[in-house]
DNA sequence: CGCGAACTTGAGGCGTGTCAACCCCTGTGG
DNA sequence: CCACAGGGGTTGACACGCCTCAAGTTCGCG
């Protein structure tokens, strides 16, 4: 499954049209018909950017000039408080969109960083304006994936502003399922690609809460957990537990 | 050159042009030349809706069909949990969009509510689309409107995630202030539009919390309180508490 | 294979929620 | 004009959920 693996080393100016990327169904250009899909590709994406775990897509302040399709991988962004705090604001996988923070001041206002060897497909933003201006529907689909983003965000501000902590958990692993079993993956077998401290942060708890919370999953049945391996054998309890079903 | 105060009552089809309007440089047509404002002119807002404090704009789940710029009043949307529990996810003044919500999936996701009486422009959202298919610096701006909301949203999260309860009131005053403040008004008096009830949904707290952390605020010399009035005296030391300034 | 990072678990403290009483302001009706 | 009701706001006492700090274990990368 994982012909990452096998692809050859020159991946800038062959094998990034959109029209033949599996995850077509998923990303950007979702809903075009292959007219369009034909005329935006090679257009849209100019390149591909191999990024190995660790490795910052962007950064905060850095001048806005691309949004980026995560094609393999997983990726974090995080906001940066002053102080020293920070707060992971969201987590990225196969056919999501990253840097649309940027497009309001011209520069990011998070940072971006792969939490495993990663790809991502470089789309230069006047280009995407230009292209969503002469293609109507991938105008339509931009709109509604920003929108996307401002519909989750305010899901998350209800997660963090009014749940408790194993709530946010539960919700949490939900979304994560209900992503990958979108990708075609299981539901109930998961492969963490965060840390504890990053799922807190994220969750606005510490790592220690979070730990907790997964051990008690455990002794409640819920979850089998080892260390980032995750399974989820009881997912409708886990909703209960966001549905505000208290024991 | 307020001549808005002097409109006919049927606002439908005249006194809806954005070049004659007040807010046209904080609101959607920022930045378009006098040729675009007049093309736009007529065709962007189709009508405007008069609301009394209370009511509702739109409710979540309720079919999308335009995104509304705030003309006078104020509003607040929110978020229902199935169980009862509600967020509000933001407040909106004068020349702020709201409804992009509903561009996702269709349906609006919040509700929104104005919390005193208002006037929003309706901007039909198949109209929204054309035009800024038609005018590019149009499309430029509805974008970085949507990124600029993404990235509100995102700091909230960092609010509501990692920091204290005096904090996060500190910083939903001063962003207040500084938005009445690009509006022409006082940034040291202000008044309050919404309950204490709906700050601590906003801000995560309880009303309690937040009616505390005001008296606190008032005993250290940052501002006075009563009621609804606000007058900050001392913005410097509500932003050293935002930057986690402690004691 | 070994070291450091990540994770788990426990004990105790703190910030904020909960519950309750009281006050103030406004609007209403006698 | 005053009595009254009701919603919004303030303040206090207490409870509780989560954070902090610490120790010990396991994992995974070089």
């Amino acid at each position: 499954m994982d012909q990452s693996l096998f692809r050859p080393f020159h991946v800038g100016s062959c094998g990034t049209a959109c029209s033949s990327c599996n995850l077509r169904e998923i990303c950007l250009p979702v809903g075009l018909t292959k007219t369009e899909l034909d005329y935006i590709d090679r257009r849209l994406v100019s390149s591909r950017r191999r990024l190995p775990r660790g490795a910052v897509l962007y950064r905060s302040g850095s001048p806005f000039e691309a949004v980026y399709a995560v094609w393999t991988g997983f990726f974090k962004t995080s906001l940066a408080h002053p102080d020293g705090r920070d707060q992971v604001t969201g987590f990225q996988m196969g056919g999501e969109l990253i840097g649309l923070d940027g497009i309001a001041s011209g520069q990011h206002a998070v940072d971006a960083v792969a939490l495993e060897d990663s790809q991502v497909c470089v789309i230069p933003y006047p280009e995407l304006e230009a292209l969503s201006h002469e293609v109507v529907s991938l105008q339509a689909q931009f709109h509604k994936i920003m929108s996307h983003e401002i519909v989750r965000n305010q899901g998350v501000m209800l997660l963090l502003g009014s749940m408790y902590a194993e709530e946010r958990l539960a919700a949490f692993l939900l979304n994560l399922t209900h992503r990958l079993e979108a990708r075609g993956f299981s539901a109930s077998t998961v492969v963490l690609r965060m840390s504890r401290e990053e799922i807190g942060s994220y969750l606005g708890l510490t790592l220690e809460t979070v730990s907790r919370s997964f051990s008690k999953f455990q002794a409640e049945g819920l979850l089998f957990v080892r260390n980032r391996q995750i399974r989820i054998t009881d997912p409708v309890g886990l909703q209960q537990l966001v549905d505000g079903v208290h024991a």
